[in-house]
DNA sequence: TTCCGACAGTGGGGTCGCAAT
DNA sequence: ATTGCGACCCCACTATCGGAA
């Protein structure tokens, strides 16, 4: 298949914003596709390389090329390009990239050229990326559409799923079933304001500490134990600690679902820049591992030898859970059976919070274990702080947000009367506020000859936040987790902002 | 007819590791 | 040694489509 042909239907799905027409779009082009096209054409459509990253990103590939005038290229010629591409490596290895990928844009149309700027990006913004293309896939074979999504978060992987699909037909899909050894994609929570809120949409329900970890699954067959991240990445040989509790526990052949974390000397847990790093080392592991140990802490069981617990209620996974596990190996929960537990259920979050985690997670005890999906069955609940900043300049958005000033820089007060940049954000607006700032925001402008547009310190935004966490970029020495605006403050004046100094004071917990 | 679940899009900060400077 | 870049951890929120109620 030449990729023009890829590259046109991928075009004119991103033009159309029916749903059901994006997925018949797919559905005709996967049909059309011949079986060793097929390992390609999949994840290409569904955004997403099969080579995985390749050490290209947007710098090198927006360098300008020439585009050819008539299409020629073959996915599967690009395929065998970009799998080279993947294994340069050593002295001199960007260069060679960048000469690579420069011949690959020269022979490619501009559409083409589009497509794969996309592609190895990320960045395929088409409004269809994997559950489209599992229901175009469904409609390309005749499978049932659930039958389809269900095997590819039992498989991990849709192109593995398509592959079989396209050239064995439906009953493939009988062989995707949840094997140790092979990882699901975790179910996910929902967010909700607060714990009495969580339960009353669930009734009876488990509350369970929600660490600030790194999410992990750990497989154990045997001897042998493999560690997975959310995104279903092997992190097993970062953390032997992992390992050796697994080793350690009765059961032979099981599947966990948890959270990794580390704890200081005092029991505290530390804070999850300190974690990730941990986790994040590869090079000295042991040493790391001295310095900083890390602990699973597991809340659900997916499958106790050989038995699969997925479409087991939650209650009866975690009876599982807690027959193999014991009790300073699973997080704290509190059992819930009614709105009349609400009290004793903030309590336990109250309690939470004080042991220095990040919240909970409530959980429907009827519930089944939805993998891949973001169930409303789980919701998470964290305590949210607010503040109100000062505008410092905005930046010009991309996409659907092209023409609106979006991305917000914002300042805290300080001493001296200046202002402090604590961060950026360009969460919460709706469309309404989007137009209003764009407006405002170019009105107070000092300098919009870039990007960034610099504006006179005057509008005042109320901002929600996680919390605060240390930062070398920001002139503070902190930046705000997951700053998003609740909305504008016209009726506060900049020297009613929030203070650097009060800020500081408020979190003493990351000591600055 | 209205409501709501699921998805995609729009990016945020940090850390690590590698290559280039 | 330092800097730049990419990969991958954590993530919130809004708009939209289309099936459920």
């Amino acid at each position: 298949m030449l990729l023009a042909r890829l590259a046109h239907v991928s075009q004119e799905v991103a033009a159309t914003s029916a749903r059901s027409r994006k997925i018949a779009l797919l559905a005709e082009l996967f049909g059309d596709a011949e079986a060793d096209d097929v390992p390609i054409v999949i994840p290409y459509l569904a955004g997403r390389l099969p080579q995985g990253r390749l050490g290209v990103g947007w710098k090198v590939l927006s360098r300008p090329v020439a585009p050819a005038a008539e299409p020629t290229l073959t996915v599967r010629e690009v395929d065998a390009l970009l799998t080279d591409l993947g294994k340069v490596s050593g002295p001199g290895s960007q260069a060679e990239r960048g000469r690579l990928v420069g011949d690959l844009m020269g022979a490619a149309t501009k559409e083409e050229q589009r497509f794969l700027f996309g592609l190895l990006t990320g960045e395929v913004r088409q409004g269809a990326l994997d559950a489209v293309a599992v229901e175009g896939l469904a409609q390309a074979t005749g499978a049932p559409p659930a039958d389809v999504r269900r095997a590819v978060m039992l498989a991990g992987s849709l192109q593995t799923v398509a592959q079989a699909l396209l050239t064995e037909g439906t009953a493939a899909l009988d062989r995707f079933r949840l094997t140790v050894g092979r990882p699901v994609l975790p179910m996910l929570a929902h967010t909700a304001s607060s714990v009495t809120e969580a339960i009353d949409k669930l009734g009876a329900c488990a509350v369970e500490e929600k660490l600030d970890g790194i999410r992990v699954q750990v497989h154990r067959d045997g001897d042998a134990v493999r560690v997975y991240t959310r995104t279903l990445d092997d992190i097993t040989d970062r953390l032997p600690e992992v390992t050796g509790a697994a080793l350690r526990l009765r059961g032979r052949r099981f599947v966990l679902d948890g959270e990794v974390i580390s704890f200081g000397e005092d029991g505290r847990p530390r804070s999850f820049q300190e974690t990730a790093g941990r986790v994040g080392s590869r090079v000295d592991v042991h040493t790391a591992a001295k310095s900083i140990p890390v602990s699973p802490v597991f809340f659900d069981a997916l499958s106790v030898d050989d038995r699969d617990l997925l479409d087991l209620p939650f209650s009866e996974r975690h009876a599982e859970l807690a027959a193999l596990v014991p009790e300073p190996m699973r997080v704290r929960r509190a059992l819930v059976t009614g709105p009349e537990d609400a009290g004793m259920a903030e309590a336990f979050m109250a309690a939470t919070l004080a042991r220095g985690h990040e919240g909970v997670v409530v959980k429907a005890l009827d519930a089944v274990y939805s993998a891949g999906r973001r169930g409303a069955s789980w919701l998470k609940v964290k305590p949210v702080h607010t503040l109100d900043l000062v505008v410092l300049a905005a930046e010009w958005g991309h996409g659907r947000r092209t023409g609106k000033l979006s991305n917000l820089h914002l300042g805290a007060r300080t001493a001296d009367g200046g202002f402090a940049m604590l961060g950026k954000t360009f969460k919460g607006m709706t469309d309404a506020m989007l137009e209003w700032q764009t407006e405002r925001l170019q009105e107070l402008a000092v300098d919009s000859s870039g990007y960034v547009v610099t504006v006179r310190p005057e509008l005042v935004v109320e901002i929600a936040y996680d919390g605060l966490q240390r930062s070398t970029r920001y002139p503070a020495g902190v930046t705000l987790r997951f700053a998003r605006v609740l909305r504008y403050r016209e009726d506060k004046r900049p020297e009613d902002a929030d203070t650097v100094e009060t800020l500081l004071a408020a979190h003493p917990e990351v000591g600055v």
